[in-house]
DNA sequence: GCCGTTTTCGGCCCGACTGTTTTCAGTCG
């Protein structure tokens, strides 16, 4: 499928990178093969595609060596270079650059020198004190090393954005709390909204860095500390970055290291065509007089720019956006769509939901429990479902400010792609999700099958957590997606963005290509209690990654024009 | 290897911190 060719490609390229920055080889080239394999990354079509049809080359990243290259995987699975490079290194010495603090160069000496072609040669090499000898290899380069291959083998993956959120809100009140401190704010990815997070960067406007400084250092284990920039390890596991800067340049500070990468150098780059130089200190002319540095605003509009929003910052294409989409307010949501009760295998009444719902001033709440096959889950039968009807109902008759209970049923796809209700209980219903919950290893061809033919029976509204991936446990399986959301958008069937953090599915890209296939998007935290609630802004902000306005959301219609939209007595 | 409102050649983001350096290279973000 075209998602394991782009992972393939991206993978190979990655590695070419690696190879050539051992061999020391031109930085811009190996830069270049970077940039290429991130934009590979998550691409939404599949580059076997884009190269048959010739779009590839208008791709940013993608001049002629690259698309030949391409062209060599798409007609032989393979990238001659990047055989011919694998050939001459040992098969292990590409994760030599994993270990914290080793990079391309002291690799390459390593190898060179000492024939080091794997990370256990390294710990070896290291424990016998054969790299004394080497230029750069004192002591302490030495006990960094073995500390960063123990780091290593924990094998830590990033972290969840609902986890480092948390402990953001946390560190972030404790900062703020100080006397010396007169702002402090979460940059980096965490900021970017992005669905994991590598490590947290935090910014502080203090006048006294040094007694801020103080304070962090003992938080956690210090890695390294200067006066204006520390970083710890939190829990000995996950590295939180500290910098002080002064009030004047915390705009271009914020800038700086919210990043990403490919978007800070694309407007570094612009604004050296301005003959003016951007730093985290600021936007200087060719004179080295300040333009701008207090605030975002004004160093984006010194550009000729737009301010253009954290979560929209990635690949530095978005410069040349004519229309930035219009972003996406919580405050713009009427409800949420995807909840679970007591009923099933949440944990909470419905007047207990209902009230949290209204508290959060939703205007409506889907709920949404497991359908009869999930026995696991405490699934409904038709008559327990009935029974909840009943109950939804005399609750709805008790509001008195319009706030509405949505009857509604998370009904499994059965491995035919048949519901696991009959037409005519779907038809009583407010609201149907449907989604997979069960043999997730078809072949992609039957999956797809059975997925649109679960969206092509009539009263769906949604297909929940449509690839079922769960981040950093399980990919999800495998279908062709570009004829699910064809056949989605055909029978009206919206695409969730399922806000829980473990899953965050659709993810951002996905969701922005299911839009551009004409599907609405709908928004659940799929919540099994009330601190579930909570979710529903890290969709948001995936939503606003996919570039979704308000008007793609099934979340931004009213109850009444859910209701019309469900008889498909309107078209929206 | 990519790219072009100074350019088809000559740029390519740039600063903090570390360790071993005796003035700076490597790593990182």
């Amino acid at each position: 499928m075209a998602f394991e060719d782009n992972q393939q490609l991206t993978r190979i390229f990655e590695e070419i990178a690696d190879f050539l920055e051992l061999q020391g080889e031109n930085i811009f080239k190996v830069k270049a093969y970077q940039k290429a394999a991130r934009g590979l990354e998550g691409l939404e079509r599949s580059v076997c595609e884009l190269y048959s049809s010739g779009q590839l080359a208008s791709m940013p990243g993608f001049g002629k060596a690259l698309v030949e290259k391409v062209g060599q995987f798409v007609d032989t699975g393979q990238v001659e270079l990047h055989q011919q490079l694998k050939a001459s290194f040992p098969s292990e010495i590409l994760q030599l650059m994993d270990v914290p603090g080793l990079g391309a160069k002291k690799a390459a000496l390593l190898h060179r020198e000492l024939g080091i072609g794997s990370v256990d040669d390294l710990e070896k090499a290291l424990k016998e004190g054969l790299v004394t000898d080497l230029k750069g290899f004192g002591k302490k380069t030495v006990d960094k090393l073995l500390e960063g291959i123990g780091l290593l083998r924990q094998g830590e993956q990033r972290w969840l954005l609902g986890r480092v959120s948390q402990l953001a809100e946390d560190l972030l009140s404790r900062l703020r709390a100080l006397p010396e401190v007169e702002r402090a704010e979460a940059a980096g990815s965490l900021r970017r909204g992005k669905e994991t997070v590598g490590d947290l960067d935090l910014l502080v406007i203090s006048s006294r860095p040094e007694v801020v400084m103080e304070f962090f250092a003992s938080l956690g284990e210090v890695i390294g500390r200067g006066p204006t920039k520390c970083s710890i390890r939190w829990e000995g596991k996950f590295q939180i970055d500290l910098r002080c800067v002064p009030g004047e340049s915390f705009g271009a500070a914020m800038q700086y290291f919210t990043g990403s990468m490919d978007h800070n150098v694309a407007l570094r780059g612009r604004a050296k065509r301005l003959s003016c130089e951007l730093n985290e200190y600021g936007l200087f002319d060719a004179l080295g007089n300040n333009l701008a540095s207090r605030s975002e605003e004004e160093i984006y509009e010194r550009l000729g720019l737009p301010w253009i929003p954290p979560e929209l910052r990635e690949t530095g294409a978005e410069l040349e956006w004519e229309r930035l989409p219009e972003r996406l307010q919580l405050e713009q949501l009427n409800g949420n769509l995807h909840t679970h009760s007591l009923w099933s295998d949440g944990t909470d009444t419905l007047e207990q939901l209902a009230e949290e719902a209204q508290r959060r001033g939703y205007r409506y709440l889907a709920i949404t429990d497991h359908s009869r096959s999930m026995v696991v889950a405490n699934g409904l039968s038709i008559e327990r479902l009935m029974a909840q009807g009943q109950q939804i109902e005399r609750l709805n008759a008790s509001f008195s400010n319009g706030f509405r209970l949505l009857w509604g049923s998370e009904v499994d796809i059965l491995g035919d792609g048949s519901l696991d209700f009959p037409e005519e209980v779907l038809a009583r219903l407010d609201f149907v999700v449907v989604a997979v919950h069960s043999q997730f290893s078809m072949t992609p061809e039957a999956m797809t099958e059975r997925i649109c033919r679960g969206i092509s029976h009539p009263y769906v509204d949604v297909l929940a957590h449509p690839t079922g991936r769960k981040i950093n446990r399980r990919t999800g399986y495998q279908a062709d997606w570009e004829r699910v959301y064809a056949v989605a958008s055909e029978h009206g069937v919206a695409l969730e963005i399922n806000c829980s953090p473990r899953r965050l599915d659709l993810n951002d890209k996905a969701a922005r290509r299911a839009r551009d296939c004409g599907c609405m998007i709908s928004l659940g935290t799929d919540a099994h209690s009330l601190a579930e609630f909570d979710y529903l802004p890290l969709g948001v902000l995936q939503a606003r990654r996919a570039g979704i306005e308000v008007g793609s959301l099934l979340n931004g219609l009213s109850w009444e024009q859910l209701r019309k939209r469900r008889a498909r007595l309107v078209d929206v």
